[in-house]
DNA sequence: AGGTAATGCGAGCTATCGCTCGTATTATAT
DNA sequence: ATATAATACGAGCGATAGCTCGCATTACCT
């Protein structure tokens, strides 16, 4: 199988000085992945576009590798304080109520950036996607299934690891799909019957 | 954005011994995929690998995401050949059954060499995934949508390219999730429960 | 002010990649 | 048997990648 390169930071940078060299290749990285594609994300070109030298570079980051993963993890703290947020906000709320506000809310994030959004979505499998990609939907799960477990007297099922597998993978799964791969669905009005239909799908499966 | 490399073989190769030779390079790189991983595979080393020369490689092929997008090819194949003959064997029947079986069978479908599976799920959007899995998606369609159009009277719904890309891509994304991230869900019993799952929650929305 | 640690620099080494091209080998046709 | 086309070979070129290291600059401390 395929190795695993080293993604974690090197030097934890101290002064602000470094701070804001740290930031500004995070930032050239994800401008590179967005517009030029991965494969010119080279760290040549990435402390070039970052203003900074490749020595810096390497003081910070041990490779690309880890600078894509220091990017991923940014853009998923992004999306995780919204579902976060979403998931708090609708705890005490009846199934329907709140599934259709977490289908939405599944949407939304998926809008945060779309276009780095994709290209992360593609290159992920290629990283550290470990601790990233894991952790995200570790917390996910753990997230949806607390709700679950409070509202049980409104399922009827018992296995709710299993619900939340088939919940949280279709959710996931219906707005990731229409957010790269059917732009023109995304109307507003689109928007709208999408998050309709799924919330009907989801919500029938559960009670 | 990332430019797209030619994904079109070159010669047809007309006597035996080069397609033995195409035969070759084909397997090589689906063997590398599998066993060194995405980046590994080098046009040298397929050929290598393949116990043929780099000049013969590139008698046939552009380069090495036309080797790839032949393997991608070769795998969509075996796939479709499956998914075909399961929604033929289908059509007559009701929703339930029906749709229970193509649950199976997209769960079946992602365990034809599911670490080929993996990495081409992984690599397809850097290759030229447009008349590859694009056409894998819009045939998977066509077939599933004229299933619901010959029994929309079973039906409660109107839009019937909404309702197939709802459940097309539910189904997708619980066979590709539980075979890919949750190898353990998969003995045969829990295949069992998730097809319960799913079929439920299918047939659920449809009617 | 002077000293030490932190940070930044970038030419350039090594490795590897994609790919070509002149040549050798094998098949087919007559 | 000879000619012609098809196929195979692989050394090696140019490009570019990742990365290091010795040196320059800036910040911090007393």
């Amino acid at each position: 199988m395929a190795r695993k390169p080293p993604t974690k930071p090197r030097k934890h940078a101290s002064q602000e000085r470094s701070r804001a060299t740290v930031d500004a290749l995070i930032e050239a990285t994800a401008r590179i992945l967005v517009k030029e594609g991965f494969d010119k994300a080279s760290t040549n070109r990435i402390a070039e576009v970052a203003g900074v030298s490749v020595g810096s570079l390497y003081q910070y980051y041990p490779g690309k590798e880890a600078l894509v993963a220091a990017v991923i993890d940014r853009h998923n703290q992004d999306i995780m304080r919204v579902v976060r947020s979403a998931l708090a906000e609708v705890a005490s709320q009846p199934i329907e109520k709140a599934v259709r506000r977490i289908v939405a809310v599944a949407i939304e994030a998926h809008r945060i950036d779309p276009r780095l959004h994709r290209v992360l979505a593609e290159q992920i499998p290629r990283t550290g996607r470990l601790a990233n990609l894991e952790a995200f939907n570790r917390e996910t799960y753990a997230l949806f299934r607390a709700y679950l477990e409070s509202h049980s007297d409104e399922l009827r099922m018992t296995d709710l690891g299993l619900a939340t597998f088939v919940c949280v993978t279709t959710i996931e799964a219906l707005a990731h799909t229409a957010v790269l791969h059917n732009a023109q669905k995304l109307s507003d009005e689109a928007v709208k019957t999408l998050v309709d239909e799924a919330t009907r799908l989801v919500v029938g499966y559960l009670k």
